[in-house]
DNA sequence: TCCAAATAGCACCAAAATGGTGCGCTTAGA
DNA sequence: TCTAAGCGCACCATTTTGGTGCTATTTGGA
């Protein structure tokens, strides 16, 4: 389905409240923090923010005050790599799967009448995930604080 | 997953192939004739071309001779009208979902903090289906016939 | 020094979506 | 009237998805 996970559903939630925790001053923001406040199972907080913190979108940090915080600007972090981080970059079709190609590849492969134009649409539409920022899906005032050059709003 | 599912690559391929036999001369096209030419499952074939008939985007004729057709002009069909038909124009995420709305709201409801931006990026998402025609899916000899005001090529 | 709170890793499970099939009915041209 | 086509319905197996349990391991602070 044309459609994001749930995790990736999670892991957006969790990414915009750490960094408005961040622009609040907090450190590092624990993965109870974020279930206290939205009802999303602890467990899958933790899965998705490992999965991430592998992708280096956060860093974490064990113990007591502990947690989870941001490795990067919000204007460096796209929607492309969350997705990419949380399910993994599939093709649009299947005749555009890296396995298919492997086991001798597309089986429509020669007479494939789609692969192309198809592979354009795809292009397309990682192009509009990759120029979206986490930056812009915080709101306003959080927006203002993460600004690219200064100028903290108020 | 961001990912179209197999019947409506099938769809994709069925359109194709029909639009390019239309050009071609032939009236209706079996769903035969179609999974002779690509490994496609016959009756996967008949199931997402009945789907598709639903939608008005191709027509059907029963009996031997019979088959499909499009039921208007490539330059008005959309890639949008295709995956609705076929996948059900499914939310980007489960905030937006209408079944959540009708049973009290998103869970995350009031506090949702990314119900609002990830809106947004789902109408530039469905923009960019929409305003892809099944036209620009054909080869461009294929186009060239459907040229949308005459001028046949050749 | 030890406790408590936090992440990390592993295996496991149930429900849903997906891809695919069987069978019999209806339509309609040769 | 035969046969090749679409139609409708129920059904099945596999994969993905969402979710849980338990047990380490780290680490700040009482």
């Amino acid at each position: 389905m044309l459609q994001l996970t749930k995790r990736t559903e999670y892991g957006l939630i969790a990414l915009v409240h750490i960094a408005e925790r961040g622009a609040a001053g907090c450190e590092f923001v624990s993965a109870r923090e974020i279930c206290d406040r939205y009802p999303i199972p602890r467990r899958l907080v933790a899965e998705v923010l490992k999965a991430l913190q592998r992708c280096e979108i956060v860093e974490s940090q064990r113990g007591p005050t502990g947690g989870y915080a941001l490795a990067r600007s919000p204007e460096s972090i796209t929607l492309g790599q969350i997705v990419t981080a949380l399910e993994g970059a599939p093709p649009l079709t299947s005749c555009e799967s890296p396995i298919l190609l492997k086991s001798g590849g597309c089986e429509v492969h020669s007479v494939c009448p789609i692969r192309s134009p198809v592979h354009r649409v795809r292009e397309q539409l990682w192009g509009l995930l990759e120029h979206t920022s986490l930056r812009s899906l915080l709101p306003p005032a959080t927006q203002a604080h993460y600004a690219p050059r200064a100028a903290h709003a108020r």
